[in-house]
DNA sequence: TTAGTTTCGTGAACACCATTAACGGTAAAC
DNA sequence: GTTTACCGTTAATGGTGTTCACGAAACTAA
């Protein structure tokens, strides 16, 4: 949340700072373990309970807070590690990608379930704002875009498409960086919905734990659910290449 | 967790009682919208909170007993709606199953999470032994079965997977009924976790709301999903009927 | 510089929560 | 009929989110 302009004035500076306080202070508490808290955020800051609504409507409003700024480091994690292929790679980069977003989500499954498993009712429409601002679907849907004017995959016309789902795809709820993907072409965020859906699916079963535990560790589940979507996004000739980067990256520590 | 023998004593039937009732009144708390606590629980139930230590032994213990009869009466109610198949029609079975599970998860997206994106650490062997017991895994895996003796669909050998994955086909730590699938078609568990994992994805991904509403509303995304999982169960042939059977039940109100 | 206002923190209080300990009555077991 | 085990109680501890009234400090304006 921070930074979203200069900071003008000296208070406008402080409160700011206050903020990335919090949520690193509460970015700490995960990190070490401890249960996310108003008393104990406040505590670590110095302050007590009752000073945090200065800054946060509710609990469920720091969480989100969190969540949105956990989001945003964490997908700046797999950017980083993605750039180590280049920028024409957008095929190599998303694998890398998905194979640390799932690292992470098994690295830290209460950040994980934080960020992504938080339950959004249909009527919270200030929560749902603030998704589709998530990072992490904006970095996936950018490189999905990359492969498309790389590769060239099919993907369905406007016309093939439910109407419900037309009028998604024309203007998105969901996190996607759209606004450069003209309208005709609209049709590749179902792709990206239904890709976006198989990944979530096998990494939420997989970090909450609802799964066998040596099938996790193998990390099995994961590559056969990856290596099913190179042939819809037309990385077909890159099967073996991509493979080995996925192998790579599963491999890792 | 009821009747597991013939109850004996009449201390030992009003024991099996209480619990009963403590799942009983938990279920219809989570049924009114309220959140799940001993105290609500005990006050209900005409008792004080720490009475409810004579049986579990923390909360956890209690969501967790909650979650298994959430489970097994979930699945007893889509196992009904099945039925009205035949029992020489487990295609059209699954096919109502498994959209009776996502209209569950829609309808009660906190009974979904309480059963199905509870987090299970690696280390906790005793949660892990009563998932093992699901009734709903149970009964997903034995309609697959049904399946595939039917049409039988092709699943890989023993030898092509992965070790770590035949070691987990052959002793199955997660809610299968497998004692009656010969050693050398284990490889039928292989397709099971990975149409799970396919299954869960779309409908935890639309219980929790991690989705565009209009999307979740029109079913587009579950339809797809499960259409994309009649080819390897060996149901191509049955695709126009299976798909009217899916329309019909994504219709219901 | 002074007076007024906004902002940000405090402490006390309320209503919850899980959990433990010590105690009593009642029913089964010997 | 005595003993034992079970099942509930009350009291207390330490945790939670949240509200309210208050005060001090900082910025604003005459």
């Amino acid at each position: 949340m921070a930074h979203l302009r200069a900071p003008a004035t000296r208070r406008e500076r402080q409160r700011e700072a206050t903020y990335d306080e919090i949520v690193a202070v509460s970015a700490r508490l995960l990190e070490e373990g401890a249960d996310l808290s108003l008393r104990a955020v406040a505590a670590r800051m110095g302050m007590t309970a009752p000073a945090l609504y200065r800054y946060v409507n509710s609990y469920q409003q720091l969480v989100d807070l969190v969540a949105f700024e956990l989001d945003k480091a964490a997908t700046a994690t797999w950017a980083e590690a993605a750039s180590r292929f280049s920028e024409d790679d957008p095929a190599a980069r998303l694998t890398v990608a998905c194979a640390r977003f799932r690292q992470w989500a098994l690295a830290r499954p209460r950040e994980f379930a934080l960020v992504f498993a938080n339950p959004i009712a249909e009527a919270d429409t200030e929560r749902r704002e603030l998704l589709t601002l998530a990072t992490s679907g904006h970095y996936f849907t950018d490189l999905m875009w990359q492969i498309w004017e790389l590769y060239q995959f099919p993907y369905p016309a406007l016309e093939e498409l439910d109407p419900v789902i037309r009028e998604a795809v024309l203007d998105p709820l969901i996190p996607a960086k759209s606004d450069h993907i003209p309208t005709e072409d609209r049709g590749l965020l179902w792709i990206y919905m239904r890709a976006w859906s198989a990944l979530y699916g096998v990494v939420t079963l997989e970090s909450t734990g609802h799964c066998d535990p040596r099938v996790i560790e193998s990390g099995q589940l994961f590559r056969a659910t990856i290596l099913d979507w190179l042939e819809p996004l037309g990385l077909r000739h890159e099967r073996a290449r991509l493979t080995a980067i996925l192998d790579e990256e599963l491999a890792r520590p």
